[in-house]
DNA sequence: TTCTGTTTTTGATACATATCAAGGGGTTTT
DNA sequence: AAAACCCCTTGATATGTATCAAAAACAGAA
């Protein structure tokens, strides 16, 4: 059930048994179904989640009833609205799961109390989202300027896992372009 | 020369007057002037940077020659290119100085050391970090699927201080539009 | 299996924005 | 005070991608 946390940790952070116990403890398991929300607009981030199993990802929609998809998140992936997590104001965000998932979640004063308590759990926090930073950064070099067939280029170079995972027309999304303009992409150019 | 980092510290933790001067004395005062590049594509990046006082911004150059820019930094802002700071790999970023500018730089030794040794620095760093990320996301939701004209309106509500301190040519570059086609929405709706 | 809903593809058209081109106001340089 | 450069605007045209529409492929449920 925590294997995979522990994983995670261990990656980046050495912790004593005891440390372990008190970060192990601080989470709850929560198992979500296909199509389940994990968070809706209008919502407040409580808590963060960490896939032990699953996919999940999280979208805005806009003025006009477009959904944009801001990311993706796998088995051993952290997700949350960060900045409705951190203020605690309503997000704008939703997040839904994509497969039937095994999630652990961490709400603030828990995760609070292990960045006071537990060192190398803020280090570690630090370093996921200092990871979490360059990756989006990435995304938004990959976004900007980009014609649909060059962004799904980087998309086969950089992410090549999604496709096996997500329904295209959401990697669409992700990529900024419709449905249909990416399956005439994939038409032409490889793949 | 130590005040906005000062100020900018204190915003967020508190520390002892040894922990101040362990930081103050770890960076290195470096004046640049307008045009001047900070990093350039192939680069390592070295340090991170505060400025103290100025402006810069990153960009990046694709295939094409078009130049993407990533974002700007102003008074009291940090400016690196993160990915190439921790993996100590070659960038593809530029980063150009663009007014005279005080900065305050860090390199990644001494960073490493104040993570070590300043628990607060650690600190410091990650809700730094933590903000950033959450900028950026906004961005990202920014740029997907947004018309020019909708994304002209979102940096006049969330960042109308570019507008003051930046050439248009690079604001429409932040946008991913051209110059022509900020300069066309300017001329319609708004301002 | 058949039914129902979702995802993907294909085609025809429309539109937003890029591109190309040129001119005008600044500012800095000589 | 020119000269040179940068920045911004405006116009005409081209083009990539969205949109609208419908059919085909696929998956899950009954």
């Amino acid at each position: 059930m925590f294997e995979r946390l522990k994983e995670s940790l261990e990656e980046h952070v050495t912790l004593t048994d005891e440390q372990w116990d008190m970060c192990k403890n601080s989470f709850r398991p929560k198992r979500m179904l296909k199509r389940q929300f994990l968070l809706q607009e209008g919502d407040v981030c409580r808590e963060l989640a960490f896939i032990e199993k699953g996919a999940l990802y999280s979208f805005s929609v806009d003025s006009k009833g477009n959904q944009h998809v801001i990311r993706f998140a796998f088995d051993g992936w952290w997700m949350a609205n960060l900045q409705s997590f951190f203020t605690q104001k309503p997000t704008r965000l939703n997040i839904e799961v994509l497969e039937d998932s095994e999630l652990l979640v961490l709400d603030k004063t828990n995760h609070e109390l292990l960045i006071e308590k537990v060192p190398p759990y803020e280090r570690y926090f630090r370093i996921i989202v200092q990871n979490a930073y360059v990756a989006l950064q990435q995304r938004v070099e990959n976004a900007l300027g980009l014609t649909a067939e060059e962004k799904y280029e980087r998309l086969l170079e950089q992410n090549p896992e999604f496709l096996n995972r997500v329904p295209l027309n959401l990697v669409a999304s992700y990529l900024g372009v419709t449905p249909e303009t990416l399956s005439r992409v994939r038409g032409n150019f490889g793949r």
